[in-house]
DNA sequence: CCCGAAAATGTAAACGTTTACATAAATTTA
DNA sequence: TAAATTTATGTAAACGTTTACATTTTCGGG
């Protein structure tokens, strides 16, 4: 039961200076080579570890990052973090993740977070933007990266997904398969990426001189019940939609067992689509053809600017977007033979 | 752009020493309601937040804690986050969370978390748990909490899942339809929540008097690939198994897909069971029977105990052990015709 | 063998808090 | 009204590092 060893210890049975100790320690300013064995095997000997708080307070530099999401459920928040914690690895930097408690006053969160001095830069995706966000961010001191920020502000820095293209794309694969009378079932009113596919929807709809009807506009809240719901609305009128695209896979998921209990066959009697390609979308029959997120890479970029802001190799003052593309998975929910997803 | 500011910048405002602006802002000593009123002004109109790290140092204590998984994939590990941000937040620490990156020196990672004072406690789920691992947790002075630890070792904190009573209770039910052959798709060899399993199944073969039979008996890794040639090979064989219990769900998804290409019908011509309870589990037609664990509340606890051990209210000294019991998910897998699990 | 430069080491002040202890002011007690 | 309390405040030393600056030692060249 040794009681905790500190650099003065070290120092002590080395006879040298606490400084030399800490050069030794961070191979930093010159010193005897012999002090320098003697001062090292010491401390492996007495099996030395810094103290990252006075080590922090004294550098004014944490290592770690905090992270904020809005929940932690589901594999794509944990896509999320993996990709982050990848690369926080090997940056050697330590993460605080944090859900923003929805119940609770989220802003107050990220402004503890950000302020206390607790991290050295915040990756933050917030359920929603807005103007308070926005200010917190431009006047807090801290370095933010925004992961989907979902705003039209160019004076930020985030690293989105490009729903408008991924929604395009499937959506002009159903059109590609003949299907005019594609519904969709939207997500939530007030989420950016439920309003970006369903404008990719629409234009994709109306580029190929399909017009959009209200009749085959449901809304859904990217649960796999209203998935339930909404499919079950759309297929009950006289005049069926051919095909569906889903704002996400839960609902498209949804959507499957509500065409189990109405003895609708996919994608004989309804084409089907969905958005995410979570784990689920590949085990279901007929597999789903569905828009892959490559949210680990976006994670994993976001990440590295991120620390690169931190150590002042980039200018974080000066905003910056990215956009990650992107892919269309194939499978035989929307009529095609051959699925390019295999297992 | 202000600077950043101290509580020297508070009391220098106030005309108080810095005692005085500590003592009002953690309500700690006397202080006339009338400096206390003005130094809370003062403090608010400067927006001050106390540096944590400055803090930490000097009341040794991060209020932070430790979470190291073995990797950061799945809705499993999210739940396990998910379940000890909950009730860390309700305990007010924050959560410093990493993989233990197994292709390095796991135990490294561990160390280096535990000895470096950034965190107050450490809560620990190990890929599997050997003598090195033993020795750190005693060494170090870091309170350690166990997730499934996976020893009958009795010297230490664990929080564990009932694995042995989960798994006798499924092959019990798929005995209860009347089924006398059931297989087995194992899990990972050294992996200890496989072995309970395996050996809750065995149990529950030999206390119903049917015997254990090694052609029934087939390897897998956890992964769906895994579950569906492991399938594959049980069916091949001329005399088929009337019942398979997969150890985890994503195997029993892998037999699924084997099922569905070698034309065999689920439950008609072989019952499924499998263990997790998984989302796609109840996804997927026919919903699959499975053992629910509660993992949220699982790691809700294990937090809420690693957090009295820090504050002192329990000798961290005492091991202590928990254990809670799964739950039997009924899906039409297994030949049921209701299923307990509704959407 | 002395001088100057380079290398090695030490001293002490940060970093921003908390807190034991000392002191001063206000209040009660006798 | 002086002494004894109680209440309010200040001083300064921690906490365990890093690091600018000062000082000492070493070493090569003249």
């Amino acid at each position: 039961m040794t009681n905790k060893i500190s650099i003065h210890e070290i120092a002590r049975r080395s006879n040298v200076s606490i400084a030399t100790v800490s050069r030794v320690l961070n191979n930093k300013g010159p010193v005897k080579q012999e002090t320098r064995d003697q001062i090292i095997r010491i401390a492996r000997e007495l099996n030395y570890k810094p103290n990252s708080t006075a080590r922090s307070l004294s550098r004014r530099k944490t290592d770690s990052i905090g992270v904020i999401l809005p929940e932690l459920v589901d594999e794509f928040f944990m896509n999320i973090i993996q990709g982050i914690d990848e690369e926080a690895h090997r940056y050697n930097r330590y993460l605080m993740i944090s859900s923003s408690h929805s119940q609770r006053n989220d802003i107050e969160t990220i402004l503890e977070f950000m302020s206390s001095g607790r991290v050295d830069g915040v990756i933050l995706m917030a359920p929603s933007f807005n103007d308070e966000i926005y200010e917190i961010i431009q006047k807090s001191h801290c370095p933010v990266v925004l992961l989907n920020p979902g705003t039209t502000r160019k004076d930020i820095i985030g690293f989105s997904i490009d729903n408008y293209n991924g929604a395009k794309t499937i959506v002009s694969h159903l059109m590609g398969h003949g299907y005019e009378k594609i519904g969709i079932i939207r997500g939530p009113v007030h989420n950016i990426d439920a309003q970006q596919r369903f404008k990719g929807y629409y234009d994709a709809l109306t580029a190929g001189s399909l017009k959009y009807s209200e009749a085959y506009d449901v809304s859904g809240d990217f649960s796999l019940k209203s998935g339930y719901y909404a499919f079950t609305r759309l297929m009950s009128q006289s005049d069926r939609p051919r095909a569906i695209f889903a704002c996400n896979d839960y609902m498209a998921l949804g959507a499957y067992q509500a065409a189990r209990n109405m003895n609708i066959r996919i994608p004989d009697d309804v084409a089907l689509a969905g958005f995410d390609d979570v784990f689920s979308s590949g085990i279901v029959n007929p597999r789903l053809t569905t828009i892959h997120i490559p949210i680990i890479e976006l994670s994993r970029r976001a990440l590295s600017y991120l620390v690169k802001m931190i150590d002042g190799d980039i200018d974080s003052t000066a905003p910056y977007q990215e956009t990650v593309s992107t892919g269309l998975v194939i499978g035989s929910s929307c009529g095609c033979k051959q699925s390019t997803a295999q297992y």
